[in-house]
DNA sequence: TTGCTTTCCATAGCACCCTATGTATTGTGA
DNA sequence: TCACAATACATAGGGTGCTATGGAAAGCAA
């Protein structure tokens, strides 16, 4: 009985789980490559976003990255902890703030590149450029059966 | 400005966030497929080995589905509340115990296998099969580069 | 303008996974 | 045999994510 037996047979052998675990040790590699640097794996979607446009609500973080609102609400809670955000009030919606990148957050972002960099190729390794490209393809599809894209 | 932008530019486009992002959407949706049976999507793998195995220890279960002892120790935890295994002492070592199926598992066993098959199919509707045996040959490869496969 | 609906957040509670540690038992070499 | 190393499990503390609710502000229609 091998350890693989469990990972080639029945259910679990299916895509789906092979997708999951993936994740998993995906989460696993990138979470200790970042720890270093005050970086969480699910700070960059976020920090990608500000970097673009600047400032945005919680709101439309949350539909951009795809995320449910109380996520995003406590993903913005542990990156303000972390000093690498900035809430100002929305001048005409008091109900909403305005997030934005603190300059302390811009200055590590190219470490974090690097390094992460370094994970995805890691990660990637023997994987020729056709299969990334077929994999970027085919779990695009997932996503899009399971409401990822609207 | 898209939503879509996102995914599609700089690093979060790598496979490896879209594999983090298919992920997470698919446990959404087994959640909420196994939530009425009474299942937990993390039970699954070890169902399938108890069912095979008989009875395994924690060691050997965490083992077996790649996750660290402390989880594993956590989901028998709620296995166990939810009545689907049972915890029999070791006859020769002190410090374990053997963990086998409950009937009631057994019993439920076919219907969360239907269920799942429904999930399964619906994220992967639309890839043909020479697609997911790519998927799963390409995710083997990312899985043993992370130390998932010793 | 008033009153209803919608929208934006916050909070509570839980699933799932990880690292770091501690405790107790087992196994082993001197 | 006895002290030390290895093993099996428990516990503490977090990160990431979801559903279910509730409160408050904004939008809108009568």
């Amino acid at each position: 009985m091998e350890s693989n037996d469990l990972w080639s047979s029945g259910f679990v052998a299916e895509p789906t789980f092979w997708i999951n675990h993936a994740s998993r040790l995906i989460m696993r590699e990138f979470e200790q490559l970042l720890r270093p640097l005050g970086f969480g794996t699910a700070y960059l979607p976020v920090v990608m976003l500000l970097e673009q446009h600047r400032e945005l609500q919680q709101r439309q973080l949350a539909d951009f990255v795809r995320v449910e609102q109380p996520t995003m609400a406590a993903l913005l809670t542990r990156m303000q902890r972390d000093g690498l955000i900035v809430r100002t009030p929305h001048p005409t919606d008091a109900r909403s703030s305005l997030i934005s990148l603190s300059p302390k957050a811009l200055e590590r972002l190219p470490e974090v590149m690097a390094v992460l960099g370094d994970g995805v190729g890691r990660a990637l390794d023997g994987v020729p450029e056709e299969d990334r490209a077929a994999l970027q393809r085919i779990l695009r599809i997932v996503v899009t059966n399971l409401g990822g894209i609207p």
